[in-house]
DNA sequence: ACCTGAACACCGTTCAAGT
DNA sequence: ACCTGAACACCGTTCAAGT
């Protein structure tokens, strides 16, 4: 191979000042997340990796292309967890510690939560989302192997499930109660066990929570 | 009452232009919320009102106080249906009802969600702190109502169970999905439920997802 | 081909000057 | 006592000029 195929898939090699730049600044970005949060200014990383702010919006059009970048290697940890999991029986075991897991990947800078939250709705071209979804499929699997065992209810969406772990995970950032999260998974697992679902299958405990109010109307967009 | 008195719990009464200019930032804000969300511009906001917009700061010196302002009629409201509820049978089903209704109020301007979680969790002096302390009270009565009469895990905390209604609106509002706000509740409604447990009183199903992973150690803040 | 940083745009916030 | 709006501060983003 001489290179000078044109494969849009895969990204032509920098120049070699160019490659050292994106490291300084991955390297810059991972620093301040830490220290500052998944917030922290972009000049300042520019700034910390020793560029002009330019070469960073050169490599790094959006805030979300550096955050998917720095989460490059956990991602594909997480998703590789994912199909590691459907080797190992008690489906709705795995899927619950693989939320868990997915917890964790979210919690690694302050911020993230949000940032991928958004991802995970977003459904624009960025890395960021591509990543979110290559995340959701890995779930999708888990929660589908799950369901079809009967261990978990079926009127439950990946997403939906997906974007309520981030919702612990975020109440135990803000709430500054590591135990949050625990607490609130625990809630979630129990709340889509197949056996959770209200019009039970059992005898009917003596005062049952699921007469659901009629839905007042919705109020505007 | 000639009014010279000095009582810091009522606010001294405004010279009526200042109330004028209240009452047209008040509806100024209301409209505006309406149009662009809870984060609309507070210049624009001004604007409208046809004021500077030093004089909204003057008057509501965070965004937030601007919010809890107007948001005031809809949390009395919500405080006296708690209250309300309490009267009622099967503890439960009321605390699922208020939570569901407290969906409603919090969805009434893009944005409120967002503003809301912060500020039941932040516990500064704000209005709408206050605001929200109010409504956890109320809500923390009904729960408790639901947990001796057995209805309701033990291990369910008010802010986190508030908390977490709030972030199926918010994952209903992201998604642009209103069906996902049902789902969730049910989902949270059905795993709050005292049968919902994991190492439950009953026969023990076939295959249950109780076995929880070891925690892996938690990353940096 | 890539980098730089001044210039621009767009917020929110303050405060000296007015009524 | 209250209002005004210019001035300030602080972001993120672009682009003409350089190497």
């Amino acid at each position: 191979m001489t290179a000078t195929s044109e494969n849009p898939k895969v990204p032509r090699p920098l120049r070699a000042d160019a490659r050292r730049n994106v490291e300084l600044l991955v390297a810059a970005a991972e620093a301040e997340f830490n220290e500052r949060g998944a917030g922290a200014s972009l000049e300042d990383i520019a700034r910390r990796a020793g560029v002009g702010i330019g070469t960073l919006y050169r490599h790094f059009p959006t805030r979300d292309d550096l955050i998917a970048k720095v989460l490059d290697e956990s991602t594909r940890a997480i998703v590789a967890r994912g199909r590691a999991l459907l080797d190992e029986p008690e489906p709705g075991a795995q899927l619950a510690r693989w939320i868990t897991e997915l917890v964790e990947y979210v919690t690694t800078y302050r911020g993230v939560i949000a940032a991928l939250a958004a991802g995970f709705v977003a459904a624009n071209g960025t890395q960021l989302c591509v990543n979110c979804e290559a995340i959701t499929a890995a779930g999708a699997a888990l929660l589908a192997r799950a369901q079809a065992a009967g261990e978990i209810r079926t009127d439950a969406d990946v997403r939906e499930v997906i974007l309520t772990a981030h919702s612990a995970a975020w109440i135990a950032e803000q709430t500054r109660d590591p135990g949050a999260v625990d607490r609130l998974l625990r809630i979630l697992f129990d709340g889509l066990r197949a056996t959770a679902v209200a019009p039970a299958t059992r005898p009917a405990p003596p005062r049952a929570m699921s007469r659901r109010p009629r839905a007042p109307r919705t109020k505007r967009s």
